[in-house]
DNA sequence: CTTCATACGTAGCTACGCTACTTGTCGAAC
DNA sequence: GTTCGACAAGTAGCGTAGCTACGTATGAAG
């Protein structure tokens, strides 16, 4: 996939899997390409200064921990998290039907 | 529709609009707005620099015309237009299948 | 003891859409 | 007869945000 396809987007994938539960910023990383078959595979200069944006937005919240010597700093979903996911959610409904009027097959050729 | 959601889409949607033939810049705009129910309202510093990077890339063709009284640039497909468009069909597709695995209503927890 | 997976992070780059602006014609309103 | 809004083109500079390319450190495998 693209890569600045993503602009825009990022955001709300990572509270979607947060959803699911909490994760810590490398298991993140792995949900998103598991969970996409592997198309997205971001790097950490992606996805940890994100986790910040969202974190300092009020989004997220995290907590450090040491799992076997290494340090992990754990990301949860905060109330304002489950209501900006609703809104992203929604956000990227009308997303995919505004560009999918252009791109999807069948396009009409005007509005009706 | 929030702005920056667009990043690395508005190509495809030129390209989607000049299919169904050549019209200018100012009319692409309009037809935008039509076709999005105002969703899209794109101003001209997205729009004009983004049909020179079109035609710099070779998929679109432009010349110059007057209709009464007024300098008209039309934008028109080229074979390799097309050819882009088709890639970026194909690029929507695959983008619309991974962000929905995440965004859609009933998401699956994880891959089957 | 070296290499790979795990785990965190940042500095700087770049792409690209947006804001705000300029230039100019035409028709309608007043 | 001038002013204002739709039409039509364009650019300079900005901001956002994802990416590249690093750096650090532990544990397990060979």
């Amino acid at each position: 996939m693209k890569a600045q396809e993503l602009h825009g987007h990022l955001d709300a994938l990572l509270l979607a899997v947060l959803e699911q539960g909490a994760l810590h910023g490398y298991a993140i990383i792995e949900a998103l390409r598991a969970r996409s078959d592997g198309s997205l595979d971001l790097p950490t200069g992606t996805i940890y200064p994100a986790l910040r944006r969202l974190e300092r937005a009020g989004h997220v919240a995290s907590t450090w921990s040491t799992v076997s010597g290494r340090e992990r700093r754990t990301y949860e979903l905060t109330d304002s998290g489950r209501r900006a996911l609703a809104g992203e959610r929604a956000g990227w409904r009308e997303f995919q039907l505004t560009v999918g009027r252009f791109l999807d097959p069948g396009s009409p050729p005007n509005p009706a």
